[in-house]
DNA sequence: CTTGACCTTGGTGTTTACTCTAAGGTTTAT
DNA sequence: ATAAACCTTAGAGTAAACACCAAGGTCAAG
């Protein structure tokens, strides 16, 4: 399964073996390689991609990326960084990073307002097996003077 | 501007009327009756798309519905509930907007958990001009062992 | 009568992050 | 020898909600 290259000290891993060691799919791989987050270091004699130890700390960092709520586009500008640290402040990071959080802290507003609006029509609403003629959801989305849009 | 009906009952709005209204855009109104949210209760001689009163409370649904985070095509499934409201219970219209406040509240949660690792990292970098070499939040993605990964 | 504002249709483009397909070549195991 | 499992490429499809475009018809004002 490992392919040792002639120096006898890289462990090479085909894609599908990266694949299973961080589980990104096949697909997701050949898709980051052709967005420029991770190319294969080198490819075999028939022409699979051969990724060594390097990438694969490329890949950790891209999924660890990912999971605090990076977007491709960011990580490729953060491992482009990373790639050249000496050429790039830490003012530099820390500004994508505060960006970054800034957008997450937007979002989370607008989705705390979405919540709290779904919840006060929610309370309202009897739930009941009745048809929905007085439903207080509906009315609420269809009248102006209602107490839903008093609140907002 | 405005065309009245033969019964000189109904103002009936042209499409950048209705637009200018509610502030919504002509291409989102054509939009909106292609995929069935809206359709324009008539047509001039000249094929123009004609709204009456009705088609306005209509598309106040849509807005207000989209303002508190329903999707389009929750809003579909709302405006023909609406329409047939005898047909439908009221728990089926609590149980559209629970579920979505069940969605809203994940992400939320996703989103929470992002804001709370960036401002970790955000924290612990200094943000100075010099060189990245030793940036912590750098350092966090790339390394395992780091406080960063403990954290979550 | 012409200009400009408006309307029509049908179609493409945008963003994000993949996922899937087809048609075929390679490697490994039996 | 052959089947299974793997790999290659290019390209299409997905979701969501529009925005934009071209080519052309319509309508009101000066």
């Amino acid at each position: 399964m490992l392919v040792l290259t002639a120096q006898m000290e890289t462990i090479m891993y085909k894609i599908g073996e990266l694949s299973k060691v961080l589980s990104v799919s096949t697909d997701t791989l050949r898709y980051y390689e052709k967005n420029g987050l991770l190319k294969p270091s080198g490819r075999s004699e028939s022409g699979y991609r051969l990724y060594n130890d390097n990438d694969l700390r490329c890949l950790q960092f891209i999924v660890r990326a990912k999971s605090i709520g990076f977007s491709l586009n960011e990580i490729k500008e953060l491992l482009s960084i990373n790639l050249e640290k000496q050429d790039h402040s830490c003012g530099e990071v820390k500004s994508l990073t505060d960006l970054k959080l800034a957008q997450v802290e937007a979002k989370i507003m607008e989705l705390t307002r979405f919540k709290d609006s779904l919840r006060l029509l929610s309370d309202a609403c009897c739930g009941g097996e009745e048809a929905a003629i007085h439903c207080s959801i509906l009315s609420a989305l269809e009248n102006v003077d209602d107490s839903f849009n008093r609140v907002n």
